[in-house]
DNA sequence: GCGTCCAGGTCTACC
DNA sequence: GGTAGACCTGGACGC
């Protein structure tokens, strides 16, 4: 047994960049996880096996990564082991680049990629959180994605310190109505998608988190995220970047627009020509895409 | 402060 | 297979 606060490590890849990472897009706004300074720092609540969850604060050394375990009661060696293991399953540190890298090493325009360590994309402890979040995400601005997964894990979250909420699970959203979604939720018409979803998962009918590991084919996990009512070309697309899959582009009205700017003077086009545009990249296509539509956050 | 309009993906009905 | 319309909310804008 360990006594908290424990500070524990674990190493990173070479040429790995923590604030690249983080602000590989948005998710590290949006709860349980917090970021006053993403450049530097993130906070997650980390779910355990033990069904304890911990709040922990990661910051990057050049050669390893720092996680700080802020919780009250004693640490098991096996539960620091979960700790470590899922940081580095939501920073990607054992997803093998080298093939994209040497892909953007070819690309004049995407040599930055390999040298600033972008390319990993964050993603949350669970992929029930990644797909949830990414629905919220549809059809409405950031403001109220914001608002949306706020609200659902304040009022269905476990509170594990004063103002700190875990991201509920499916069960306590499958216990809850449509009406009650839509009025304290604020997700409206997505509120039976999500109902539908969580009772899916309670009832057994889905279980999100082996696609994480799984080895089938890629159009076949599109199909499972597009069999998920809510879940269209858009979603499944990004939902399939945070699973390791980079065939598709998850094209939304953001990506259209920066295309244009990057490509085509401003001028819009069917997504049809934006992903014949991105067609040589094969594999990786939809890892290339978002690197060139994000690569002024790099900056 | 109030009303109106618009933007944002997905689903369903219809052709 | 392609397309129009509905879904719901926050924000911008005009009054």
């Amino acid at each position: 047994m360990v006594r908290t606060p424990v500070t524990i490590t674990t190493a990173v890849p070479k040429g790995f960049s923590f604030p690249a990472t983080v602000n590989s897009h948005g998710w590290y706004d949006l709860p349980p996880f917090r970021s006053a300074e993403p450049y530097s720092e993130l906070h997650a609540l980390i779910p355990l096996p033990t069904r304890r969850t911990v709040d922990v604060r990661l910051t990057a050394g050049t050669v390893r990564l720092r996680i700080d375990i802020k919780q009250s009661g004693p640490l098991k060696k096996e539960e620091q082991d979960a700790i470590r293991s899922t940081v580095r399953s939501m920073l990607r540190l054992d997803e093998p680049l080298e093939e994209f890298y040497a892909l953007c090493r070819r690309e004049p325009h995407l040599r930055w990629v390999p040298k600033r360590g972008a390319g990993r994309i964050l993603r949350a402890p669970t992929v029930f959180e990644d797909v949830v979040k990414m629905l919220f995400t549809t059809n409405c601005s950031w403001s109220l994605t914001r608002i949306q997964t706020t609200h659902l894990t304040r009022k269905l979250g476990t509170e594990t310190a004063p103002g700190l909420f875990t991201f509920p699970h499916p069960s306590a959203i499958a216990r809850m109505s449509d009406a009650w979604l839509r009025r304290e939720i604020s997700c409206g018409y997505r509120a039976p998608y999500l109902l539908a979803l969580c009772r899916s998962i309670d009832s057994g009918r889905i279980d999100l988190e082996p696609l994480r590991s799984s080895e089938a084919p890629t159009e076949e996990l599109y199909r499972t995220l597009r069999s998920i009512k809510g879940i269209g070309h858009y979603a499944a697309g990004n939902i399939l970047k945070l699973l390791g899959r980079y065939d598709h582009l998850g094209i939304d009205s953001w990506v259209r627009s920066r295309f244009a700017e990057i490509h085509r003077n401003g001028r819009t086009v069917p997504d049809a020509a934006i992903e014949r545009h991105y067609d040589r990249y094969g594999r990786w296509r939809g890892l290339v895409c978002l690197m060139e539509v994000t690569a002024d956050w790099h900056a």
